[in-house]
RNA sequence: CGCGGGAUGGAGCAGUCGGUAGCUCGUCGGGCUCAUAACCCGAAGGUCGUAGGUUCGAGUCCUACUCCCGCAACCA
């Protein structure tokens, strides 16, 4: 079966080392790693390529706050990513960062070569400088017409920038989106072109020179290159690339035959790196496949919702298989998917402990008890032509679901055949044949249990492969480099041995608590959460989760009234409000619209945090914020139950 | 009319070319004893968001509407 040598190409993006690593990251990355491994089996020469995206002015940022060199802010961040990976037996074949020398190296080629070709030219836009602070601003960013900083009044102004011609090459990009199926899945196909593309596009300002933490314009010192260029061309500086010359594993690997990616940059992936690529002359990557988002209980992941998921946590807890099988198998096709603590348990609970991990460990069981572990092909009988069937049908209906990379569908394929063999063995009910003495007849039904099991573990190798790996220690055999055995009949003599449960069953009351779960469904989960919050404050009563009075008081809380109050333009949500707070007055911008109305929200007394930083929303400075009650659906006002002068202390 | 996605038993989802509405979890009843209180069988539960239309026949196609969610451009 194995073939010549083809090769395969893919792709995660280079993930962006801001913040925490969290489940998103994880989820691409297992995606692209079942089809990895699943095209590995499959004889493919296979390079499967993640990394990071380390410029730009946020990490400038981040890193000064830390107090810490941006390289040496990043430098962290990856350490842990890599662990992470290998945490979850990620099969990364290379690791490009945009730091790595090489890589900055050949964007100031490509640049360079781009600007060369006439396709990057130099121009200005037009916008507002702030003297003072040295920033540029457009116009939209503008906080009362005002330098969003400082406050301060700003000049008409020009600044320098690097353009890509995006436009030039738009009826091309149109052409593949529209008549190729290079974006999958095809809904996103309309909303990049209406949306973009047909909306007009412009040229793209592709350097900048507000900030210095990126690839300089090797001809312009002052000038750094901005994110597309830098992160995008990764994919083929990967391979070694340097703008001009193709090496060999660029020769070999190019064009990539999957970009896998969430849905937020499949903008970038769908218009600008095809036109960038068209300007370069080389080769277009076959597909881009966009997947959706994890969704956490019900909402975006937030912090303030208290519902991040941190894979670092769940990871020690669960196993990484059991992330991975969940990641995989929980997520639609191209949709968002939804997590929560209960359906990722209830997920392992009922198919990994119940269904694949009960059938081997009871399987095994009965090759012990009834022959030692000694196996062997027998006579098959009418009863056992549907099991054989689905053994022998197995690979190929894996191998049409990965083939248009839908691994939540190859592994129900897979948990079909689990499920068949659990059913197989009550109608065979191999203890009867025990007690009758018909022992060759148990002998050919243990030896199609294990067949099936030999193949639905082999084949789940690239999907959950430590599970994989022990399915098949517990028949003595270790991963085939190959798909050559995967039919019933191929392994005719086993040997095999009862190991530890492949999954403990898990508590889900239990370990929805410990999770700190907000909601839980059940009353019971509510009582158990109770009783163990009661515990924690009489041992524990200054740990986590408390502050002191003076924290408290570090919060001024003031009783404002509403003397004014109007919709913010454009903004569904916002409310500016007029305070007068004591002899003072002040201006706060609140997302309460859609609880209140202007009329109603005048001449009520509400409470004021009045020592928060300033912060600008929708081009108005906001003093400030009011104390509002929600319960997630309903949002009210938190206002002195009796009459009070405004300017009053909350204490 | 800014763009896009969605609404299917209690929950989460599938449903291709229109042709008997499916899956997982949960619930209820039964069976089995090899196995991790696991496994197997059966049942209850849906006017497929609303209102029209096309058709012999609509979850599926058309029109209008309601509600939800993303994004743009915000909810400290």
């Amino acid at each position: 079966m194995k073939k010549c040598k083809e090769k395969f190409y893919i792709t995660t993006p280079i993930y962006y080392p801001s913040g925490k690593w969290h489940l998103g990251h994880c989820y691409t990355t297992v995606y692209g790693d079942a089809i990895a491994r699943f095209k590995r089996m499959e004889g493919y020469d296979v390079f499967y390529l993640t990394g990071t995206d380390e410029h730009g002015q946020k990490i400038e940022k981040r890193a000064e706050e830390a107090g810490v060199s941006p390289k040496e802010f990043v430098d962290g961040l990856v350490a842990e990513i890599k662990s992470l990976w290998e945490k979850l037996d990620v099969s990364y074949d290379g690791f490009i960062r945009t730091t790595d020398v090489c890589h900055e190296k050949a964007v100031q080629k490509i640049f360079k070569r781009l600007y060369e070709q006439g396709d990057i030219y130099k121009s200005k836009y037009k916008g507002k400088y702030c003297t003072p602070c040295e920033s540029f601003w457009t116009e939209s960013q503008l906080i009362n017409g005002k330098c969003p900083d400082c406050g301060r009044e700003v000049q008409d102004a020009e600044e320098e920038s690097y353009f890509f011609r995006l436009s030039k090459y738009a009826p091309r990009v149109r052409e593949l989106l529209t008549s190729t199926d290079y974006l999958k899945p095809e809904s996103r196909v309309n909303e990049m072109v209406n949306n973009f593309i047909d909306a007009g596009l412009e040229d793209l300002a592709v350097s900048r020179t507000g900030f210095t933490w990126g690839v300089p314009v090797e001809f312009d010192p002052g000038h750094v290159v901005y994110v597309w260029v830098d992160a995008l061309s990764n994919y083929i500086t990967a391979l070694g690339y340097d703008g001009e010359t193709q090496s060999d594993k660029m020769k070999k690997y190019w064009p990539a035959d999957l970009h896998l990616m969430a849905k937020e940059i499949v903008r970038f992936h769908s218009i600008i790196w095809p036109a960038m690529l068209m300007a370069l002359g080389l080769p277009l990557p076959k597909q881009i496949v966009a997947h959706g988002w994890l969704q956490f209980n019900g909402d975006k992941m937030s912090k303030s919702k208290g519902n991040v998921i941190d894979p670092f946590e769940l990871l020690p807890r669960y196993g990484k298989d059991a992330l991975r099988y969940y990641l995989l198998r929980a997520m639609p096709f191209g949709a968002d998917g939804a997590y929560t603590g209960e359906t990722f348990l209830t997920r392992i609970n009922a198919d990994l402990c119940n269904d694949l991990g009960n059938l081997v460990r009871r399987t095994m069981k009965m090759n012990e008890q009834y022959f030692g572990g000694k196996i062997v092909a027998g006579t098959a009988v009418a009863e056992d032509g549907p099991m054989i069937e689905k053994i022998n049908s197995l690979y190929g209906k894996v191998k049409a679901e990965m083939d248009v990379y839908k691994p939540q569908v190859a592994l129900e394929k897979i948990f079909e055949l689990i499920d068949a063999a659990n059913k197989y063995i009550d109608i065979a009910k191999p203890w009867t044949l025990n007690k009758e003495g018909a022992s060759e007849r148990l002998g050919q039904v243990l030896y199609v249990l294990t067949e099936a099991i030999r193949v639905a573990g082999t084949l789940l190798l690239p999907f959950v492969p430590s599970t994989g790996e022990k399915i098949l220690a517990s028949l003595k055999m270790t991963p085939p480099d190959n798909n050559d055995g995967l039919t019933y009949g191929k392994v005719e003599k086993y040997e095999t041995v009862a190991l530890d449960a492949l999954f403990p069953r898990l508590d889900v009351q239990k370990e929805l608590a410990a999770m700190g779960v907000e909601e839980e469904k059940s009353p019971d989960a509510k009582k158990d959460k109770g009783k163990k919050e009661e515990k924690k404050q009489m041992e524990t009563p200054e740990e986590e989760g408390y502050i002191n009075i003076d924290d408290f008081f570090r919060t001024k809380l003031k009783v404002a009234e509403v003397i004014a109050c109007e919709k913010v333009e454009k903004a569904d949500k916002l409310l500016k409000l007029t305070l007068k707070v004591g002899e003072e007055t002040r201006t706060v911008v609140s997302g309460i619209a859609k609880h209140y109305t202007p009329e109603e929200t005048v001449g009520k007394r509400v409470v004021l945090v009045s020592n928060l930083k300033p912060r600008p929303m929708r081009g108005i400075m906001s003093e400030g914020m009011i104390l509002c009650a929600s319960d997630g659906d309903k949002l009210v006002l938190v206002s002195p139950e009796a009459a009070i002068n405004s300017g009053a202390e909350v204490c």
